[in-house]
RNA sequence: GCCACUGUGGCUUAGCUGGUAGAGCAUCUGAUUCGUAAUCAGAAGGUCGGGAGUUCGAAUCUCCCCAGUGGCUCCA
C-alpha cells in the first residue's frame, strides 16, 4: 500500500500501481477535467503508475500547465495530420507557444489554403480518439524509430547523453520523440483552429534548411475556442495600421519608400502633444535641448565604430562629389564602388543610424569639469536604418524614425542615480497614458562571452544600478544574462501589440565605449583628467513605434489631450452656421482643436461620419443652443448632455486638457 | 533577406474557365432644413501595383520588379 497526498491535505492510502487517472478519479469524481497530473510537483501522465508514497495533484485543462499540454498535444495531433496527408514530410519539432502550438516540416511549402485539408484531418484523428501512449525506448530503438528523419537524430545526438533512451509517444500508428506529459487520448483535441503557415529555419539558423511552420490555436471547449478566436477577431480592429487609416493618422506611400512614415496632420497633433509632454518633464530633469543634422561625414562613424562595419543595416553613404566623378572618369564600376565602401576606403556623408556621435561632439565642443556633469543632451532625433525589407510592419518598425534620445555625460558615481531618474521619466510617461501592461527587462552581460568592453568591476557596479533602478520601479522585471549592449548593461521597456507581438519601447543604456573610442574627458576635483560615462535613454523608444503602440493601447479613442480633434462642431441647419462659427471661435481662442461641419447635411449622417474619427466631443449646435448660448455634447459612446453653456464647456474642456484626464468626461453616462 | 498569400477609382469591394471594368461609401452639383450610428436625385472619378511576354484579344495566363500581410532571420 502506498499513502497519496491530495492537494487539500487529505492523505489516501492505494495499492501500488495505482495510476494518476485512477487516484484523481477517486478524489475528484470522473468529471475532473484534468488531463495530466503533477507527482511529487513534477508533471505526469495521467496514466503514470505510482509505486511509492507521493502527493498527485491533477492539472486541469483550463490551468496554465494544463493549456500547455494541450498544445503540447495538439502540435502532435498536427503532425500526425500532415503525415497522413504528406506521406514524404518529416516531421522535426513542435512545441507549445504562448498563443498555441506550432509544429515545423521539413516538405514542400504549401499554401494557407491547404490548412482547411490539415485541419480536416486533425478532426478526423481527434475524433478517432487514440489513446496517447508513452513508451520508453533504449538510445538503439529510438534511434531505429527515427532512423528516416535525420532531424529527430540530431536531436537525439544533441540531447541525449551517450547510451540514455528517453520516450515516444504513440497514438494510432503515429508516434514522435518526446518527453511528454500528453493528453491521454486525442478526444481532447477536438477544438483545435489552424491560424498560419509560414517558413522557418531549422533551430532558428537561417543557414540551415527552410521548413514549413504550421501554427495552430487549440482549447478545451467549443465556447473557449469561439471566445478566443472572436478575441483576434477584435484585436485586428484595433491594429494600428487599420486605425491608422481608418483615423487619418499617419500613411505610408509606395513611392516614397518602404517603412518611411508620412505623418498626416490628425497623426502630427499627437505626435507633438506627446513630445510636448515630453519636453515638459525633460526641463524639469534638467535635460538640455540641442538640434543636430541628420547626416554625418563617414569619419564620425569610423570613429563611432559603425563604418564601415554595420553597413548592411544602414543606407549606403551619400558618396562625395568629387569621387564619383574621378570614379566615372575612371570607368569605375559599381561592383568597385561596392568594394571600397566594403573596405571602407571612401569618402562621403551618412544618414544618421543614431544621435549619440553627434551629441558627443557637442559634449566633446567645450572642455568639461565634474562640476558640469551631469550632462543632459536631449534631441528628437530623427535616424534611419536599413531595416530588412520582411521586418518592416506599419510604424512599429520602419526605416526612418524619430528617437525621443538623449545622451547623458556622467561621472562613475553618478550612474545610479542617472538611471533611476531615466527609468522615472519612464513611469510618468506611461503611468499618465495608462500604460500597465508592460514588463521591464534587466540585460545583463553573458559571463561566458568576451565581447564586452570595459573593466569587468565597473560593469558590475553598472549591472547593480540598473538592477536597483528596475527593483525600486514596482512592477515586475526580470534579468536576462547576454541581453545587455556589447558596451554596457541596459534597462528595456517591453510591451505586446494587439496581435501579441513584443515591441522594446524605452530603453536605457550604460556605455562605456564610445567615451573611450572619442576620447572624451573632463576634469575632476583632483585636477586629473577622467573618462565620463554615457547613458542612452529614450523613454518612448521612437515617436513611430510609441505612437503605433498608442493607437491599439487606446483602440483610436485618444484622451482629450491627445486626441485630433477635440471638437467636431456640428449644425442641425444652416441657419446655424454663423452661431458655429462664434463657438469655434470660442474654443480656438482657448488654443482647443475644432473641426466645423454647418453644411446642410442631416444630423444622422454628420454624426455617422464624424463618429469615425473620434473626436473627443461632438459638439450640437441648434435653435435651443444658439438661443441660450449653450452646446448640446455626445460621447463617443453616444451619452449626451444638453444645454452646457458655453463658457462652462470650456472652461470644463479646458481643464480636462490641462489635467491630461484619461478619457473624456464631461459627458457622464447615461442610463 | 527567406517562403506563402495578396495588390481593381480616396476607402470597402464584384468581376467563373481571357473578349478592353460593375457597385457602395466618400467627393462635386441640385433638392431637402429634417434634433443625435446611412434623405433623395444627378455628375465626376479606375485600364485593373509597375514593366515585359503569350494571344486576334488580358484585370484575368507566364516572367521580372515594387508594395502589403503572416511568420522566420535580424534589430549593432
Amino acid at each position: 500500500m502506498i499513502h497519496v497526498t491530495l492537494p487539500d491535505g487529505t492523505v489516501n492510502e492505494y495499492a501500488a500501481g495505482i495510476t494518476c487517472a485512477e487516484v484523481i478519479t477517486d478524489a475528484m469524481g470522473k468529471k475532473h477535467g484534468c488531463l495530466a497530473a503533477k507527482v511529487n510537483g513534477a508533471e505526469y501522465d495521467m496514466s503514470y503508475v505510482l509505486d511509492e508514497n507521493c502527493s498527485v495533484e491533477g492539472i486541469r485543462s483550463d490551468s496554465d500547465e494544463g493549456i500547455h499540454i494541450l498544445r503540447h498535444s495538439a502540435a502532435h495531433l498536427l503532425a500526425q495530420a500532415v503525415m497522413e496527408l504528406y506521406p514524404g514530410a518529416l516531421p522535426t519539432i513542435g512545441p507549445a507557444i504562448d498563443r498555441g502550438f506550432y509544429y515545423d516540416f521539413a516538405m514542400d511549402p504549401i499554401a494557407e489554403s491547404d490548412l482547411k485539408t490539415i485541419e480536416k484531418k486533425m478532426k478526423e484523428l481527434a475524433r478517432r480518439n487514440f489513446t496517447v501512449e508513452r513508451v520508453e525506448l533504449s538510445e538503439e530503438d529510438l534511434r531505429e524509430h527515427f532512423i528516416d528523419n535525420p532531424y529527430k537524430i540530431e536531436i537525439i545526438d544533441d540531447k541525449l547523453e551517450d547510451g540514455d533512451g528517453s520516450t515516444i509517444y504513440k497514438q494510432g500508428e503515429w508516434y514522435d520523440l518526446c518527453l511528454g506529459p500528453h493528453v491521454p487520448n486525442t478526444s481532447r483535441l477536438m477544438f483545435t483552429k489552424l491560424t498560419s503557415v509560414s517558413p522557418a529555419y531549422w533551430r532558428g539558423d537561417q543557414d540551415r534548411e527552410q521548413l514549413v511552420r504550421i501554427y495552430g490555436l487549440v482549447e478545451p471547449t467549443k465556447d473557449a475556442l469561439r471566445e478566443t478566436l472572436h478575441r483576434m477577431e477584435e484585436a485586428k480592429k484595433r491594429d494600428h495600421r487599420k486605425l491608422g487609416k481608418d483615423l487619418q493618422l499617419f500613411h505610408i506611400d509606395e513611392e516614397v519608400g518602404q517603412g518611411l512614415i508620412l505623418w498626416t496632420p490628425r497623426g502630427a497633433v499627437i505626435r507633438q502633444e506627446l513630445q510636448d509632454f515630453i519636453s515638459y518633464h525633460l526641463r524639469r530633469q534638467g535635460y538640455k535641448q540641442v538640434f543636430t543634422p541628420h547626416i554625418g561625414k563617414l569619419d564620425l562613424y569610423r570613429t563611432s565604430g559603425h563604418f564601415p562595419y554595420y553597413q548592411e543595416s544602414q543606407y549606403p553613404p551619400l558618396v562625395e562629389r568629387d569621387l564619383m566623378n574621378k570614379l566615372a572618369d575612371e570607368g569605375c564600376t559599381c561592383g568597385e564602388l561596392s568594394n571600397l565602401m566594403k573596405t571602407g576606403e571612401i569618402e562621403g556623408y551618412m544618414l544618421k543610424p543614431m544621435n549619440c556621435p553627434h551629441h558627443i561632439k557637442i559634449y566633446a565642443s567645450q572642455s568639461r569639469s565634474y562640476r558640469n556633469l551631469p550632462l543632459r543632451l536631449a534631441e528628437f532625433g530623427t535616424v534611419y536604418r536599413w531595416e530588412q525589407s520582411g521586418e518592416i510592419s506599419g510604424m512599429t518598425r520602419v526605416r526612418g524614425f524619430t528617437q525621443d534620445d538623449a545622451h547623458l555625460f556622467v561621472t562613475e558615481d553618478q550612474i545610479a542615480e542617472e538611471v533611476l531618474g531615466c527609468i522615472e521619466l519612464v513611469q510618468i510617461i506611461f503611468d499618465k497614458l495608462g500604460m500597465t501592461d508592460y514588463r521591464v527587462r534587466v540585460g545583463l552581460r553573458d559571463p561566458d562571452s568576451d565581447k564586452y568592453v570595459g573593466d569587468p568591476a565597473r560593469w558590475d557596479k553598472a549591472e547593480e544600478a540598473c538592477r536597483a533602478a528596475a527593483a525600486s520601479l514596482g512592477v515586475p522585471w526580470a534579468e536576462e544574462e547576454g541581453e545587455a549592449a556589447f558596451y554596457g548593461p541596459k534597462i528595456d521597456f517591453v510591451v505586446k501589440d494587439v496581435i501579441g507581438r513584443e515591441w522594446q519601447l524605452g530603453t536605457v543604456q550604460v556605455d562605456y565605449n564610445l567615451p573611450e573610442r572619442f576620447d572624451l574627458t573632463y576634469m575632476g576635483s583632483d585636477g586629473e583628467h577622467h573618462r565620463p560615462v554615457m547613458i542612452h535613454r529614450a523613454p518612448f523608444g521612437s515617436m513611430e513605434r510609441f505612437c503605433g503602440v498608442l493607437i491599439e493601447h487606446f483602440a483610436g479613442k485618444f484622451p482629450t489631450w491627445l486626441t485630433p480633434t477635440q471638437c467636431h462642431i456640428i449644425t442641425l441647419g444652416e441657419r446655424h452656421e454663423a452661431y458655429a462659427t462664434k463657438v469655434a471661435h470660442a474654443l480656438r481662442e482657448h488654443d482647443i482643436r475644432v473641426e466645423v461641419d454647418a453644411t446642410d447635411a442631416h444630423i444622422k449622417k454628420k454624426i455617422k461620419t464624424y463618429r469615425k474619427l473620434q473626436p473627443a466631443y461632438m459638439v450640437i449646435l441648434g435653435d435651443g443652443e444658439m438661443e441660450a448660448n449653450t452646446v448640446s455634447l455626445r460621447a463617443r459612446n453616444g451619452d449626451q448632455v444638453a444645454d452646457l453653456p458655453l463658457d462652462d464647456f470650456i472652461q470644463l474642456l479646458r481643464r480636462e486638457i490641462d489635467e491630461k484626464t484619461s478619457q473624456p468626461s464631461l459627458v457622464a453616462p447615461t442610463e
